[in-house]
DNA sequence: CCCGGAATCGGGGTCACGCCCGATGCTCCA
DNA sequence: TGGAGCATCGGGCGTGACCCCGATTCCGGG
């Protein structure tokens, strides 16, 4: 599908914040990469990758307004010819999964070299998967996690909660008194206790504290 | 006590882990700063600006082992005549604030751009204080509340903390309740108390939860 | 129509938390 | 030889957290 078929040149679009980084990039790149566009913002991004068309799209993943995910949940439906290589300071799991949740094609961080910079794009350009090694595992674990999977993403612990409990979990997990949350859901301390005891019951946890822990791994809070 | 007194070009060495953003900015400032040298790692830099002694040194906060401020650690006492303009994707307030009482002369973003950088660069090498306009409110917070302020550099909240109450205070962040710390460290729960009440007391905070999030605001757990 | 789930409260209790006193022994230093 | 700082404990007290019981109201379904 993709229009040429030599390895020449890709069209690139730079999708980044910060213009000085940009400028690194395109300094060091240019020579082997066709940069034919740049943005600094998610609406900026869209605008110029639907007028462009690129073959790749160097993507940075912390935007204002939605970042890297904002951009690829816009334009991956409608160009599915572009391919988003993620370009970020950040080698957080969350981050790295999130933004090939979206549809990224590769994740290299800022930390790579022009030349390696160079070749990823050409092989996520050729059709490639690009990961740096370090990340490799992060995204085997992800996809191991979420099985072959079906479309289920399952929360089936949460769903164990009723609407108000959970409610009341978000609450306790952010440290919140019986107290406040009571003031907070016109709703009494005891009211709260319950809801609670049943919280923590259903989740098999024993304190405050854990319940801290597992949101946060969880990433409710 | 500045050497030179032509407004010249100021001798300006950089120092950031991404060599990519170091070209970004040599790009965009070098008709107007002269970059001597670059620096990669705190290691590299305090060698580096040992060497050139430079009259500025652009700084990024976020370094592997230790970031910015340990840079400014090492070298400041030593060559006092080096002033350090702080770089960083960060506007968050405590790296506003941690780098300053380091001893930076002023913290700028990396959404500044090149003319900007420049201008502030020259500015700094010349005595003034530089802040972008969102940080301005920031350091005048911090500074409102650190009082006229002596010298007194360092982790002034940390080291208000004997030893054995930062032990205490990492295993309160963690979630120990006061029987587990004191099983842990072979005292009795009663001491426990005694040094809880003193971490709370010291870092004027009232609550554990509290403590829980300062600890992870500042990365000590 | 009655049964069960959900949500709302209450009383009672145990324990941890945080704070207020006080006391002891130790080391370091003027 | 003091005194200051630190670490170690104790009693007591008020409050919150968490659990156990029970109770009521509302609503939807067999």
């Amino acid at each position: 599908m993709t229009t040429p078929s030599l390895p020449a040149q890709p069209t690139v679009v730079l999708v980044d914040d910060h213009a000085m980084f940009r400028a690194g990039v395109r300094a060091e790149i240019a020579d082997t990469i066709d940069i034919v566009g740049e943005a600094g913002s998610v609406a900026e991004a869209i605008a110029t990758i639907r007028r462009l068309k690129p073959a790749v799209v160097l993507l940075d993943v912390h935007l204002p307004d939605g970042g890297g995910p904002a951009v690829l949940a816009a334009v991956l439906d409608e160009l599915p010819a572009v391919r988003f290589l993620a370009l970020s300071v950040s080698d957080a799991a969350e981050d790295v999964i999130s933004v090939i949740r979206a549809g990224a094609r590769g994740y290299v961080t800022k930390t790579i070299s022009g030349p390696d910079l160079s070749a990823a794009i050409h092989r996520v350009a050729e059709g490639d998967v690009v990961f740096s090694p370090r990340l490799a595992g992060f995204v085997l674990d992800a996809f191991r996690d979420a099985g072959p999977g079906p479309v289920a993403p399952v929360d089936s612990e949460l769903d164990q909660l009723t609407p108000r409990e959970q409610e009341v979990m978000r609450l306790l997990a952010r440290g919140y008194s019986y107290r406040e949350i009571g003031g907070e859901l016109f709703i009494s301390i005891k009211t709260v206790e319950t809801h609670a005891s049943n919280v923590l019951r259903k989740l098999q946890l024993s304190s405050r504290h854990q319940l801290t822990r597992w949101a946060a791994d969880r990433r409710i809070v």
